[in-house]
DNA sequence: AAAAAAAACCACTAAAAACCACTTTTTCCC
DNA sequence: GGGAAAAAGTGGTTTTTAGTGGTTTTTTTT
């Protein structure tokens, strides 16, 4: 199962393409061999989310099967159903981000690829360091966060 | 059985006439032969909905079957049912929306077709990517979506 | 029977996808 | 440490396919 580590600075050329760097790559061949599904992020934050094709699998039917007479559960469908973009790699290892999400996330050309285990993030690099930045420590933890130690 | 993903923009013409996207058309082709029935949606965005015909016959005996004493459910089956409009893809693959249905949605020229797994939601362009700005995350949700891991 | 509206058909334009070539960076060997 | 080779990243060009708009034919209504 893919594991993926580490943030890369990539660019995006004028038509939307992005190079997936090398190492990513690699790991994308073998766990997908370089299928992807392209989604929204459903939380205050505007990142796209990056899943190995069976990472999307798993994790589809579970979206579907809410209850849809629910206002959240309508969202989150609408979000992550609605802007899923099933893709492959093409000859050089590129992706080409479709105009709806490249615009949600308020992708320019500078962009952070951020690694996060089963899938990966996709922030303008903007807004990325604004988060670093903005972001606090003080909000409620879940009890299984209480109880790690670092 | 059919799995629409993704978000489309799309034109309608003078006429009323809006052409699927090609790769909705393939699924819909597959999914029902390019029958569908056109809806009218029930919470409170004013959108259409779009089921291949075996989808609709499972929906639609659940909908009659509502104890109609209760005004909800009232509410729910003339909306749906009342609204409800079986048509097949033109040789082009487009189809003709109905002026009631048209109005209904406040749809345009400008609209998008939004995947939502069994079946797809139409929306005004304007009305969706208002919701987009306006939804939040701060609604109560069912069990099942808190313990998501996306 | 004529006129109007709707449906089917056909042709043209525009956009997307695949392909190809060049430049830059990194790595390995001398 | 320098140079060469290979790999990675970038940009442009061509080809195919999808979308758009107009035209004709058929059907329905008055």
């Amino acid at each position: 199962m893919s594991n993926f580590l580490g943030s890369h600075a990539i660019n995006m050329d004028a038509k939307g393409r992005l190079a997936i760097p090398a190492k990513v790559r690699e790991e994308l061949a073998q766990a997908c061999g370089g299928r992807i599904v392209l989604t929204a992020n459903a939380d205050e934050e505007r990142c796209l989310l990056v899943y190995p094709e069976p990472e999307w699998e798993i994790l589809r039917p579970k979206i579907e099967a809410l209850p849809n007479m629910n206002r959240a559960a309508r969202r989150l469908q609408r979000l992550i159903l609605g802007n899923a973009a099933p893709m492959e790699l093409d000859g050089a290892g590129r992706i080409l981000v479709p105009p709806t999400l490249r615009s949600y996330a308020h992708l320019e050309k500078k962009l952070m690829l951020i690694g996060q285990g089963k899938k990966l993030e996709l922030w303008s690099e903007e807004r990325w360091f604004a988060w670093l930045d903005e972001s606090t420590d003080d909000d409620d933890m879940p009890p299984e966060m209480e109880a790690l130690s670092l």
